[in-house]
DNA sequence: ACGAATTTGATTTTT
DNA sequence: TCAAATTCGT
């Protein structure tokens, strides 16, 4: 054995050393939390090599580029100069169309949408096409579009079902739209993977060619693929079975983008000849976390059976708080935090903070800034999906493809140059007529009816600037973004604006340059540079690769964002009914699930401290309203909890909430709203005088309410509320603490509440 | 045609 | 709450 390899096999227990040393045939590594994956892909993607495997022939995939860029550095650590090919999906079926697309009717240089651009083609389609939408967003038919492009349902196989009114529409705009991406030389995320693989489907001797190039295919995060990710993974897999699976059923959180969990859970079926190997041994949690997350996650029944273990420390008790509301809860954490760094115990890195929605880091954000703890949030998209970029990239992108209608709508008129609305419709009908792009119908514009002379003569000299951009792309990306800020007016128009906004918009176009600048500098050396690589990267790559890991900072991000994640100390926040089981998820089983694996992805990231937190009032969309905490919490073992009530010390707070509520009950907003009084308005001002909950509260009117017994309450008796006024109860149901009533009133109209929680009293007492 | 002002309306997660 | 869409005034 090579003093190379031992150093590879060094430190492994057997299940990762049987990894590593796996060559040929199919692979399915089942990798719980913190078992050392990552570890035991890149030393097999170093033992493959050291067994004389080339590195050209080995192809990595991962879902997202943070992985993707972990993957690669660490296996450049291990072999350096080895050029293994790491990519995420997209990125790859990217590649392979710009070789390939024509196959499937898409030039080499098409464009990549991005979900806002591909939103605003369907909008034009539902107009061009007056398909009746019968109140259906957009957004539901982009998403119901979307969910039949993963499943490899392409627009000419879309069948509508009967007695489903979205797949009619569906059925009619999904062409259409199809039809227009193809014409404007542009693809959706989605169409990255389901061209690939129709393409591969298609095309046998395309199929074994890349077959062929990529003996060795590793993919990691294997639960997380759909029907498309899994035919382009099978098409790769024929001739050469090299596959290597990495995942776990119990981290699949992509199921609303279409990842299909049995991709995994029969990967077996798929591949007989499989060699199945299991990673149990968390080398990341104390037994007390794995404990809580092991409980947790054996609520699911979609799953395979694992058994976590860790030879870690017992460790500190799993936290569970409940705090008053988001602003003290926020507080509670920064003040935390900022104390243990003070104290010299922790650093600022050493802490991150998960939620489930990106609107709940509002408050954070605020008591950390306010408690002087650094942090920096992980959010996707954020810089490159900033307008002032996409505006100026937009004419890059029509420069490097002049078919690109998106990118000439945008570009056209910002900065305003006197093209207006009705010029565009004239324009719009020109080349809708005639079948051109907008591009070539400005082209065209003296020779437009009905066209001002103000506007064909902006039009010529847009298209003139256009074609410069276009004649500069085989410069460094630098100049040509450069020419177009400076050309454009667009840098011009933002100098000149008063508006404080427009300087920080100004200086954001200035980072893009620098940007520019280092892709220009990093890809002189790679030889993969240019105007549309540069273009390629600012579509599939965010931030997040940019995420210092090395900053001494909290991290913020949502619980999606954590995947592959560690820290010593993590806060879980906002674990409350609605938004951990998140309401649009959970009347499903499956959607409850997945969930669930979102929480038990969450805890799994703590090394050696977990606190979990909920409030009892959160303000959501500008109201107040009762949150009830999260049902995971049940599921978790209570004695390995310790509960804290971050305002009263009252522990038995936490029981009588969550009993009080009955779980199997639809959702009632109405009932477990807490009636803070808005500022008047003309709908009901009746509400103008009457006293906050807070003045109620101090009043001592509240502690009286509270003696009023659910039961106390009958069918057809007036009752006053202290918002609504007077009111009958028209229905009554339950009993004890989960008694509801639906009250009519004669100012607010019918409400119902659980009488337990609500305001109610009989009018007599 | 443009920008300001107002209204409305919609809200998960990401490539 | 906040951003997008629409209306309104210039």
């Amino acid at each position: 054995m090579s003093i190379v390899m031992s150093a590879l096999l060094e430190n492994l227990n057997d299940a990762q050393r049987e990894a590593v040393l796996h060559v040929d045939g199919p692979l399915l590594i089942l990798a719980g939390p913190g078992s050392g994956k990552t570890r035991v892909v890149t030393h097999r993607v170093a033992h493959l090599l050291e067994q004389g495997v080339r590195a050209r022939q080995v192809l990595a995939l991962t879902f997202t580029n943070k992985a993707a860029s972990e993957m690669r550095n660490r296996i450049q650590s291990l072999v350096p100069g080895e050029a293994v090919w790491v990519s995420t999906f997209h990125r790859f079926g990217a590649r392979i169309l710009r070789e390939f697309g024509e196959l499937v009717g898409l030039a080499p240089n098409f464009t990549i949408y991005d979900t806002a651009d591909s939103r605003q083609v369907l909008k034009r389609v539902l107009e061009a096409e007056k398909i009746h939408v019968m109140g259906y967003s957009p957004d539901r038919i982009a998403a119901a579009i979307s969910s039949a492009k993963n499943k490899l349902i392409t627009a000419t196989d879309y069948q509508a079902r009967r007695g489903s009114p979205l797949s009619e529409i569906v059925a009619q705009v999904y062409p259409a739209y199809q039809q227009r991406m193809l014409q404007s030389a542009a693809v959706d995320f989605d169409d990255l993977l389901m061209h690939v693989a129709s393409l591969l489907y298609h095309n046998p001797e395309v199929r074994g060619q890349l077959d062929n190039r990529f003996r060795y295919v590793l993919v990691d995060e294997y639960q997380d693929t759909n029907k498309a990710q899994y035919v382009i993974l099978k098409a790769l897999s024929v001739d050469h079975p090299n596959l290597a699976a990495t995942g776990d059923p119990d981290q699949s959180i992509y199921g609303w983008r279409g990842a299909d969990i049995t991709n995994i859970l029969e990967f077996e079926r798929d591949f007989p000849q499989v060699r199945v190997v299991r990673l149990e041994q968390n080398y990341r949690s104390t037994k007390c976390i794995l404990r809580v997350a092991d409980q947790l996650i054996a609520h699911n029944t979609r799953r395979k059976k694992k058994s976590l273990f860790t030879d870690n420390e017992e460790g500190r008790a799993v936290r569970l708080v409940a705090y008053g509301d988001q602003d003290l809860e926020a507080a509670g954490i920064a003040e935390e935090i900022h104390a243990a760094i003070e104290r010299g115990e922790r650093r600022a890195s050493d802490f991150a903070i998960f939620y489930r929605t990106n609107a709940l880091s509002r408050s954070m954000e605020r008591a950390l800034r306010a408690a002087g703890v650094p942090y920096q949030m992980v959010r996707g998209q954020e810089f490159y999906g900033r307008k002032e970029i996409k505006d100026v990239l937009a004419y890059c992108q029509l420069a490097n493809n002049p078919h690109d209608d998106v990118a000439f709508d945008r570009s056209v008129n910002s900065p305003t140059r006197g093209i207006g609305k009705k010029s565009i419709e004239r324009l719009n009908l020109h080349a809708y007529r005639h079948g051109t792009s907008l591009l070539e119908a400005a082209r065209q514009s003296p020779s437009i009816d009905g066209l001002q002379k103000r506007a064909v003569n902006a039009l010529t000299s847009y298209v003139q600037l256009i074609d410069e951009v276009s004649s500069l792309a085989t410069d460094s990306v630098e100049a040509v973004i450069g020419t177009v800020i400076e050309k454009s007016g667009y840098s011009k128009a933002l100098r000149e604006s008063g508006d404080v906004e427009d300087q920080s918009r100004l200086e954001n176009i200035e980072e893009l340059l620098t940007d520019a600048r280092q892709f220009d500098e990093q890809s002189e050396d790679l030889s993969d540079g240019g105007l549309e690589a540069y273009l390629e990267r600012t579509w599939l790559v965010n931030e997040t690769d940019d995420w210092e890991t090395e900053a001494d900072k909290v991290t913020l991000m949502t619980l999606h964002a954590t995947k592959g994640l560690e820290f010593p100390v993590v806060y879980l926040i906002a674990l409350e009914d609605g938004i951990l089981p998140h309401e649009r998820s959970r009347d499903t089983a499956e959607g409850l699930e997945e969930e669930r694996r979102l929480a038990f992805v969450g805890i799994t990231r703590a090394e050696d401290l977990l606190q979990m937190s909920y409030v009892r009032m959160r303000d959501y969309r500008g109201q107040r309203r009762m949150a009830i905490p999260s049902s995971f919490l049940m599921e978790m073992p209570r004695d390995e909890l310790e509960m804290v009530d971050a305002r009263s010390n009252d522990l038995d707070f936490f029981v009588d909430e969550y009993d009080a509520y009955d779980v199997d009950e639809p959702y009632e907003e109405p009932s477990t709203q807490i009636d803070l009084p808005k500022p008047a308005t003309p709908k009901t001002p009746i509400t103008a005088h009457l006293k906050t909950a807070a003045q109620l509260a101090g009043s001592g009117e509240s502690a009286q309410r509270a003696r009023v017994s659910p039961d106390e309450f009958a069918l057809g008796m007036t009752v006053v509320h202290p918002e609504f006024g007077p009111g009958k109860i028209t229905a009554l149901g339950g009993s004890g603490s989960a008694r509801k009533a639906t009250v009519q009133f004669a100012a607010a109209g019918e409400r119902r509440f659980v009488l337990a929680h609500s305001p109610l009293r009989p009018a007599s007492s």
